[in-house]
DNA sequence: TTACATAATGTTATATTATAACAATTTAAA
DNA sequence: TTTAAATTGTTATAATATAACATTATGTAA
């Protein structure tokens, strides 16, 4: 049978789960993206689970763990998701993905107090958006 | 009726619910908590839940977003959890909450490209804890 | 002390988030 | 072209968390 997908690294669900959660304003949910593909022929939450996994393993989304919820990368910086940090507003719950190579930089070159060095980070940030304050 | 509670500024749940987490060596779930506190009457999740967030909300306790679990706060500088950091062993999932002065000094000045700093953040290192390397 | 507001508790049911397990198909590549 | 790996489809269920409501305990102020 003729390939189903190859334009990118994408399989089919993937693109379809990428596409939405790249092209939405703001986190979203498992069952919430479930729900917005039904149509599309994805019924199951394995389905959509097993594509945010291989997503976030690719760095091609972020799950924001606090929230339960999945954004897009907008950072050609964070590869494969080594370095995640993000701006989360409390009162509309925006996510914005923080792209600052000096905080990146501090927190990769990190050591605790017996000298370990971590090869993954992920930090959140709470506050008000500039709308909300 | 006698009250039931008074030496600390903990109800009896919550006083329950944080020796277990504060005696233990790794972060605790709240279904592993509630199985083990039935015992003591504890025997649904509401009471299991509400005793977390108040111990959540007052800094006795802290939440470990990517596992879902709890650990006893070890750290008096960081004041009702405004600002918490911890190493997590990939391995053995092992968490240590890092008490340092100047990444907590870093990273509660802060301020993203348009000059919002942040009131609160937390902050996960992933590696490999000593035993495990 | 009594009366009141607040916090904490107990309880049932249910919502939300996530994975196990297995069969079938598609893809890459040897 | 046949084989391994990745992806998909499907059903069931596990794990995490909250809604809603009734009751009791506690702190405080009249």
């Amino acid at each position: 049978m003729d390939k189903m997908y190859k334009e990118n690294n994408l399989s089919k669900n993937q693109q379809i789960i990428f596409d939405l959660i790249n092209k939405s304003s703001e986190p979203l949910k498992a069952y919430t993206i479930l729900f917005s593909v039904q149509k599309k022929g994805i019924k199951a939450p394995p389905q959509v689970y097993r594509a945010l996994d291989k997503l976030v393993e690719t760095g091609k989304i972020h799950k924001i763990e606090s929230k339960n919820a999945f954004v897009a990368c907008r950072n050609s910086n964070c590869e494969i998701s080594k370095a995640t940090a993000f701006s989360i507003c409390e009162s509309c719950e925006m996510v914005d993905e923080i792209n600052d190579a000096k905080l990146t930089k501090y927190l990769t070159s990190f050591s605790d107090k017996k000298g370990t060095k971590y090869k993954r980070f992920n930090l959140e940030f709470f506050g008000l958006c500039k709308k909300c304050k």
